[in-house]
This record gives C-alpha cells, sequence and structure tokens, in this order.
DNA sequence: CGAGCGGTTGACAAAGTTCAAATAATGTGG
DNA sequence: CCACATTATTTGAACTTTGTCAACCGCTCG
C-alpha cells in the first residue's frame, strides 16, 4: 500500500478520472469517453487524509459515497460500548460508503491507515447521472453485488476457517487486490497494525502474532514488520483452504 | 414462519403489489399507485415452492431477483467441498439475489425451508424500469445498502459475540422480522432446523441445542422443537449485549 | 414396527483467548 | 540527532469456550 515516488506523484496529478489509472477498476468503468466527463464533473476532489485522519465518522449524515485513490483506509463500526469492529479495508478504486445509502447516516468511521486520497462522488448527483447513463447504474448495482458477495465470502472466513486459514485467506485477498492493482502480488507493505488484522478477522493479536510467525518458519512467507513476501503462494492457496473438512457436514 | 390459514389464504390471493399487505415492506415501497402498476406489470408469479425445493442453485445464471411472499428460504453457498455456508435466511418481503447481479450466475442456492411463494422480478427489466422510477430506484440502492449493514452485522456477530450472545441475538432478530410484519414478536415458529441455526451463527448444533436449553432453564424463553416463546425479552437483550467487554479493547 | 433423522446431553480434547512480560519500533521535545 | 516515552509486536503459560465424539431419546415415515 505504499507507492514509488514515480508512482505517487502521477496518481496526485490525475485529477480527471479520463486519465485516472484507476479508471478501468473504478465507478467510471464502462462509461464512454463522453459519459466519463459527465461522471467526472460531479466529483469533488479532497485534499488528501493523514494517517489516522477519519475520512467521516459513524453517525454522520450521508452525502457521497468516495472513491479510493491512493492510500488505504479502514471502516471501524463501535456499538457503544468499547467492542469496536472492524469490517472493511479499502484500497484504491474501491468504494466507500455504499452501506450508508439506505440511513440518513454512515454506518461506521472510515479512517486513513496512511496518507489517502479520495474522489468524493455525491450521491444525489451520483443518482441523477445514473438515470441517464445506465452504464454507470449497473456499474453501481455491480459494486454492492460484489461488496455482498465480498461480505458472505468473509461470513464464511469468520464462521468456519481456523485462525491459520484466516490468516492465509486474508494474505491471498490482499495479494489479489493487489495484483489486479498492478502491484506485486508477492511482495507488499500491510498498512494495516496487527491489532487491526486480529480486530478484522476475528482473533485476538497474540494469535495474529504467532501464526503470522509460524507461516514464516515455514517458509511460507516472509515477514518483517509490515513488510510482507509471499515465498510460496501454493502452499499458501492450501493453508487457505486445507482442513477445511467435517465442521457440520459429517 | 407459519401463519393462521386464514392469512395464508389471503396472501395466495394477492396476486398483485397493489393489493399485496407487504408492499409496504417491499420493493414497492414508496411508489404511486400508478408507478406500482408498472412495477407489478414485470413481476412473474410463481408456483409455491414445497419445503426444500430450491428456488435457484448456486452457479445457475442470473435473470430475476425474488421477493418473498409467504414462507422462507435459506441461502447456502458450497465451497467444493463438503463445506456449505448458510449465509441468509429470507422472510416475506425480502429480496433474494441481489449479491448475484455482478456476476452471471447465482452465487448460492436459495432451499425453501416450508412451502413457499415469491414474485420474481426479471432484473433487466427491474433495471430499465428504475431509470424511469427514481423512487424505485431509490429503494432498491437502499435494499441492498441495507443488506450491506446487515452483513456488517453479522460479521461482528461472528466475530466477536459468544456462543450466547449469537443465540440471544439470533432470536432477538427474528422477534423483530416478525413484529414489523405484524406478526407476534414472542411467539413464533422457527423454520429453519438447529444445524441451519448452527451453521448460521458459526456454532456446532450441539452447542446450539444446549444453549436453548440453557436459556429454558433461565426462563428467558420457552422452546418445543420449533416453537419458540420469547418470556423475557428485556433480559433476552440484556444476553445479547452483555460480556460485550473487552475482547481487543482494553 | 424399525429405520432414520432431528434434537439433546455428557465427557473430553483442541483451538484460541487472556494475562504477563520482554523486545522492538516509532514518535516527541529539546 | 539524542534520550525518553509510548505504542506495537512477539512469546510463554494457564485457562475457557466451544467443538468433537458417543450415546440416547422421540417422532415421523415407509
Amino acid at each position: 500500500m505504499s507507492y514509488p515516488a514515480s508512482q505517487r506523484r502521477s496518481l496526485l496529478q490525475e485529477a480527471r478520472c479520463q486519465t485516472c489509472s484507476l479508471s478501468s477498476l473504478c465507478l467510471p468503468l464502462a462509461l464512454e469517453l463522453e459519459d466519463m466527463s459527465q461522471f467526472d464533473a460531479i466529483i469533488r476532489r479532497r485534499s488528501p487524509l493523514k494517517k489516522g485522519e477519519p475520512l467521516f465518522r459513524q453517525g454522520d449524515p450521508f452525502t457521497s459515497v468516495y472513491a479510493v485513490r491512493s492510500g488505504s483506509l479502514k471502516q471501524v463500526t463501535s456499538e457503544g460500548n468499547g467492542n469496536d469492529q472492524l469490517t472493511n479495508f479499502f484500497l484504491p478504486s474501491e468504494l466507500v460508503g455504499l452501506d450508508g445509502i439506505d440511513e440518513e447516516h454512515y454506518p461506521g468511521t472510515v479512517i486513513a491507515l496512511e496518507t489517502t486520497t479520495v474522489c468524493e462522488i455525491p450521491f444525489d448527483r451520483l443518482d441523477s447521472l445514473s438515470e441517464e447513463l445506465p452504464e454507470l447504474r449497473g456499474q453501481l448495482y455491480r459494486s454492492m453485488s460484489k461488496e455482498l458477495r465480498d461480505d458472505r465470502r468473509m461470513m464464511r472466513l469468520l464462521s468456519r476457517k481456523t485462525a491459520d486459514q484466516r490468516l492465509a485467506s486474508f494474505l491471498i485477498t490482499l495479494s489479489d487486490r493487489f495484483r489486479r492493482r498492478g502491484y506485486s502480488p508477492f511482495s507488499f507493505r500491510l498498512s494495516m497494525s496487527r491489532a487491526d488484522m486480529g480486530n478484522y478477522l476475528g482473533l485476538a493479536v497474540e494469535t495474529v502474532s504467532r501464526i503470522l510467525s509460524r507461516f514464516q518458519q515455514q517458509n511460507v512467507v516472509a515477514v518483517s514488520g509490515r513488510e510482507v513476501n509471499i515465498l510460496d503462494m501454493q502452499r499458501l492457496i492450501t493453508l487457505a483452504e486445507e482442513e477445511a473438512q467435517a465442521v457440520n457436514s459429517r
């Protein structure tokens, strides 16, 4: 989730969707150049968020969805008592805030994990525009639908997988997301803490740490602080799926 | 999830959205009478599903979403190995299939838990119509957004709650859904097996059974087979939330 | 009436959590 | 840039919760 200086520079320059390297992954995907400029027109640029800075807070009135342009964020839902749940990490091109549409407010706080830039897309404008642009509407439906499927996958992870499988799955998913964005799927930097990972995966920090150590011992990955190198992707995939036997289906 | 004979009869008679008692909860919510008839026109009635019968199977081509009219269903996602994950229960007025939009196929099999009737809504027609009817479009966005929020709640349940809290939460959620639909929130019949509950909640069947027994001993609920009576709702709510201390946030 | 399924209960084992403590990393004020 | 204060991460050991295995009950369906 860090970028070489050259790329970071170019990301910041791309003030318009038409030239943004992410447009093929982002909401304007599938839009014609002409339509894209209409879409581009409703977007508000925001100054970069610093690490730890919230994009919005739980309970804030829902006004916009956001496309991540660079950096990364986490979404945390608090339930009164100190018990927070980290429900999502967002990487470039992903849409933030879709779960706030049907209520007047955002259901969780979204916080930058590093210096992060986003495009703000006022939802009322997006909705109107989606009336005229079937492709845009379809893309919006698809984004939400995909998020639903990802959620189901996460539920499966949380309810059926062992701690080892969770960590392996997590690393694979990250790897895959990086790959799709043109970065190395084998070597990357985690922008979140062990505590964040544990919270997201439903594990104690200590468990996360222990398992990463074990993976390292087994030469599956090399971990140094937040730097990750996947040494044996095949093994990692096996780890994520194996033992998946039995549990409730003898 | 069973209905008195009189109500069941009337549900079956309601062939049109305009007279359906669920329209105030369902997709046509917020539509003017005139718009509603347009919406009504695209809907296909289906003959009732028998218990155990699938509405569609995982991998079937995605064509429609479905609104439950009466009865109930479960969604099961299989991952090759025998390890299935039950990701959702659907009650009357709820929309089935939204997570299939962005792929060409449904991501899970949806099976009737009892005799069940649904309205089939071809998605391409729905999409076109949503172009003309902003209210319908909004409702569709809201439905998906709500489902996202429910998923987040479920993730929280799976990753942070104890078995007791999961069962308590589950009963409360069901109770609430019945209440919204005009049924008793205190007395209802479970249409799913203990195994289904366990699968959904990420618990072994034995655990589900034990905890229900314990709740019963403590006079929180009276359970007889699949009949449930909530005796002490306040206590149940406490059970669902309490102990929610600590875990990752000392 | 017997088979089978769904549900319940007990005993034991395993996976993870909690608590404690040491070490490493990062940030801050001078 | 240094010394100190914090915060993050790792590791060990005891303890809990829940899963697994086994046995049994009760009901329904041929």
